[in-house]
RNA sequence: UGGGGUGUCGUCAAGUGGUAAGACACGGGCCUUUGGAGCCCGCAUUCGGAGGUUCGAAUCCUCCCACCCCAGCCA
């Protein structure tokens, strides 16, 4: 355990559990529960919780559940559902075989519903939706009582049987609880435990035609799971009075419930309402374009469960409203990918370079290192000859000062190969453009070393035409330009926060022939570019497609960036 | 005086009366066949503010200030 302690760092609700374990309070169980409702997909908020919740149950040796909150037959639906499950499996998690629903319970809510009426503490009230609101009154006045609240027992048993019996029109009648319609946290004004739905639930069909709130349901089915602690979001914070109420009221099991501040990162929003405005308005191509926060956007482009649950794990929790800075995740990544991804050569934006003084048919296999940060991961060969492509962005036929890439009589080395030498730089008539370079390479320093010590200022990745591949490769960047698009956003259209570059899409990209074999799903490391998995959906044998994951640091694009300030 | 919360480095975040961890970001250096990686150094005399208690306070007390959440038959 202490290994674990070390390793998981201290926060409040450890604490708390930790007082818990010593008091004896839960006779030493620790049993949480993830409880995502089934209206979106999961996005990289939701992966802190489920790491927290089955962090601490690993960590204390206890149980996590996973419970659909399916309460809302609205809006719920099972595409989501199936989503969520492979989501959180992805993620790294197991719930066993603890998966539940909400509406697994709606038999025995309704009983406990039942119970709260026959002790008074409950009853059906015929306001409509809009005279609750106004009889509730405002956060300075207190509420007024509704004139059905004083009904009896028996009429509101009799009513509340026929509306699960579908005798009443939706909207025309609620049950609610009998709390304190002066109280001064609106939640305890007598809030709705069930309304009338006729609408047709993913699990449960047309069974039901009232369906439980979620006031009336989080509390009870951690109670009828025996969850100890019940971990949820800042904004629940004022429902907690409620959730003990139901519970104490009904006289069960009491689990306790510990709010926590949600994740914010920094350009992405992370509301389900405005990642579902993404998706419906086309900003981007689905819940799983790469550019979403989701967890299916994630996986899509390339982010390793691991380096996710490391970041849920280093950004703490607490109870502060915070907002990480999305180069944290970047960062994590990075650390990840760097120690597991193959390298390779891809070249995004190609040059072509003639070596003059290369034989013509010659080819040479050429050894290279398949990651340095792990010798197991063994070399491989590259063929190498007489015309290749190099990055445009490697050559400037006007280096300014700190530019040390190639440039006209510039001698620089090329990865594995040889040292080049620029001769010539051919460019179109019309346009100007450089089309090619005419180049020497000197065969003294095969592999990439001079024999007389010749220093060599810079190191550029490289692709034999003859041997490449040709590829798509989509380069994705930060959706929004704004460091909080979640305020700028409000009420807005995105148009004005999005970033207009968040997608490139590169068609003519030169790969090394190894890549040949590349699978959906597989992540590499494009030598001095960045990272990069080829793409689940899209890519196919002979027709290569890459999303770009994050890019390497990059000391150059800083040196460039500082001196255009 | 509606109620409930939160305020420690640019951003996260430890710290629970004994004299401010760590990470990211940022800046500088070393090293380098990825301007990658790695390594080293720097980065809060101060904890929202003002008083007070104490030998000693980010931690206790008082007052003040700022920000977040709540008036769904959403969760």
């Amino acid at each position: 355990m202490n290994e674990k302690e070390s390793k998981s760092p201290s926060n409040f609700i450890r604490s708390i559990i930790e007082e818990d374990l010593r008091t004896g309070r839960w006779e030493g169980r620790v049993h949480t529960r993830f409880p995502p409702e089934p209206n979106g997909f999961l996005h990289i908020g939701h992966a802190k919780s489920i790491c927290l919740n089955f962090g601490i149950a690993a960590d204390y040796n206890g149980l996590c559940n996973l419970r659909f909150d399916d309460t809302n037959p609205l809006k719920e639906e099972q595409t989501y559902i199936d989503a969520i499950m492979e989501d959180v499996r992805w993620l790294g998690f197991d719930w066993g075989d603890r998966l539940y629903y909400a509406s697994d319970y709606f038999e025995q809510l309704y009983e406990y519903a039942l119970k709260l009426i026959r002790d008074g503490k409950a009853y059906v009230d015929d306001l409509s939706a809009e005279q609750i609101r106004q009889y509730r009154g405002t956060l300075k006045e207190p509420g007024r009582e509704s004139p059905y609240r004083n009904r009896s027992v028996e009429e509101n048993l009799d009513l509340f049987e026929r509306m699960r019996a579908g005798e009443f029109e939706e909207g025309s009648k609620v049950l609610r609880a009998r709390i304190d319609m002066a109280a001064p946290n609106l939640n305890l004004r007598d809030p709705v435990m069930y309304r009338v739905l006729y609408a047709t639930h993913p699990r449960t069909g047309d069974r039901w035609c009232i369906y439980p709130t979620y006031d009336f349901t989080h509390g009870q089915s951690d109670s009828i799971e025996g969850i100890t602690h019940s971990l949820c979001t800042l904004e629940f914070e004022d429902h907690r009075p409620l959730y003990d109420w139901f519970l104490d009221n009904l006289e069960i099991y009491h689990p306790r419930q510990i709010e926590f501040a949600r994740l914010n990162l920094t350009r992405t929003v992370m509301s389900k309402r405005k990642l579902l405005r993404l998706v419906e308005e086309g900003h981007v191509s689905g819940w799983d374009d790469p550019r979403m926060p989701t967890l299916s956007g994630l996986r899509r482009r390339g982010y390793t469960p691991e380096s996710i649950r490391n970041f849920c794990e280093r950004i703490g929790i607490s109870k502060k409203d915070s907002t990480v800075d999305i180069a944290f995740l970047e960062h994590c990544v990075r650390e990840d990918l760097n120690r597991r991804a193959p390298r390779v050569m891809a070249v995004l934006r190609p040059l072509r370079v003639v070596l003059e003084n290369y034989p013509e048919d010659r080819v040479e296999e050429l050894e290279a290192v398949n990651n340095p940060e792990d010798e197991a991961m063994g070399t491989r060969k590259v063929p190498f000859s007489k015309v290749l492509y190099i990055e445009r962005d490697d050559f400037m036929e006007e280096p300014p000062k700190k530019f040390y890439r190639l440039a006209p009589g510039r001698e620089v080395r090329l990865r594995y190969a040889y040292y080049v030498k620029c001769n010539d730089v051919i460019k179109d008539e019309n346009t100007g453009q450089v089309v090619e370079l005419r180049c020497t390479y000197d065969p003294e320093t095969r592999g990439g070393w001079a024999p007389d010590g010749r220093k060599v200022k810079a190191t550029l990745h490289w692709v034999s035409a003859r041997h490449a591949l040709s590829a798509e490769v989509r380069l994705y960047d930060h959706l929004f330009a704004s460091d909080h698009p979640e305020e700028a956003a409000d009420g807005t259209d995105f148009g004005s926060v999005l970033n207009p570059d968040s997608l490139e899409t590169l068609t003519d990209c030169k790969l090394e022939p190894s890549l040949e074999s590349a699978k959906p799903g597989d992540r590499l490391q494009f030598e001095r570019l960045g990272y990069f998995c080829v793409d689940p959906l899209d890519s196919r044998p002979g027709r290569l497609v890459f999303n770009r994951t994050v890019t390497l640091r990059d000391t150059w694009a800083k040196i460039r960036k500082a001196g255009k300030k």
